[in-house]
DNA sequence: GTGAAACAGTTCTACACGTGAACTATTATC
DNA sequence: GATAATAGTTCACGTGTAGAACTGTTTCAC
């Protein structure tokens, strides 16, 4: 392990906890009825890529199929999105939002732009742009080592 | 709104959803049955507080006090923690972990320097060191913004 | 001093999300 | 054509969250 490794990691897990856990509950508050921040997250999946499926939401979220069905049972029971059968492979289902579900997103996404950019305005333009390239390197690290089944 | 803001915020949001998604699965699945991840926190804190009380607790990890209830009150049970009244304002009840508590919280805090730090030997020390510092800002100032009763 | 307000914490009910195991239906393999 | 692999669902159960109603304690105003 690297010399600083230990206290970068209890300062990164600090501050970490601190940011998301103040972002969710802001989420929380403006969503309010309309949507759970992790229907929000999933609905925004669901938008940024063609013929999703649960499987793929699954890795995606790290979170077992079983939960991925639950969340799109009351997304659905909602009239947010639709599942399709795929004709070619009929185990596949293909989730895409409907033009409800869709709506309830943009506001949504709309509501969270207007909770983060505030506090954007604290920082200079390219010390937000290196934070977020490393976050951005992080991610595609992290993704190429998940795996998880069920 | 900063003219960059919308398409910051976006990329933001897509590396930190990836970023704590998978983290949050390597935590559950290496702490196992012990405790969850929420616990982990919430013993956390309570580690790095004098005199904690529930009151604290709900404003750091911005949620309601009846929620923390429930979790202190599994905390209880597995016997990792103690409340103690406050006898000179017995309103106020005191939250300490027990020995039990610090061994298994210890044990999952060595768990998660080894989960996390294999991602850091793929970035410059002072590309971290920004990183976090950056992280570390962006928490202060979320944390004077907070508020929430219940 | 006493009555009202404020505060700390708990309980209760309802729901969302997570797991893992068992299941259905479909497709691939040999 | 039997067997294995894959995609998704269902079920039972535990955890975390909200919000409202509640207890007990302290503070404050008069």
């Amino acid at each position: 392990m690297k010399k600083d490794a230990e206290e970068w990691i209890n300062r990164y897990v600090d501050a970490y906890m601190v940011v998301t856990r103040q972002i969710n509950a802001r989420l929380r508050d403006i969503f309010g009825e309309g949507l759970t921040n992790d229907q929000f997250l999933i609905l925004r999946l669901i938008a940024g890529q063609e013929q999703c499926t649960s499987t793929y939401l699954a890795e995606a979220v790290a979170v077992g199929k079983s939960s991925i069905t639950a969340i799109i049972n009351r997304l659905d029971e909602a009239g947010m999105i639709q599942r399709t059968r795929d004709e070619n492979d009929r185990r596949q289902v293909y989730l895409t939002m409907t033009a409800h579900g869709e709506s309830v997103y943009r506001t949504c996404e709309k509501q969270m732009q207007e909770v983060i950019s505030p506090y954007l305005f604290h920082f200079e333009d390219d010390k937000i742009e290196q934070f977020i390239v490393m976050f951005e390197k992080l991610a595609f690290l992290m993704q190429d080592t998940g795996g998880r089944s069920n």
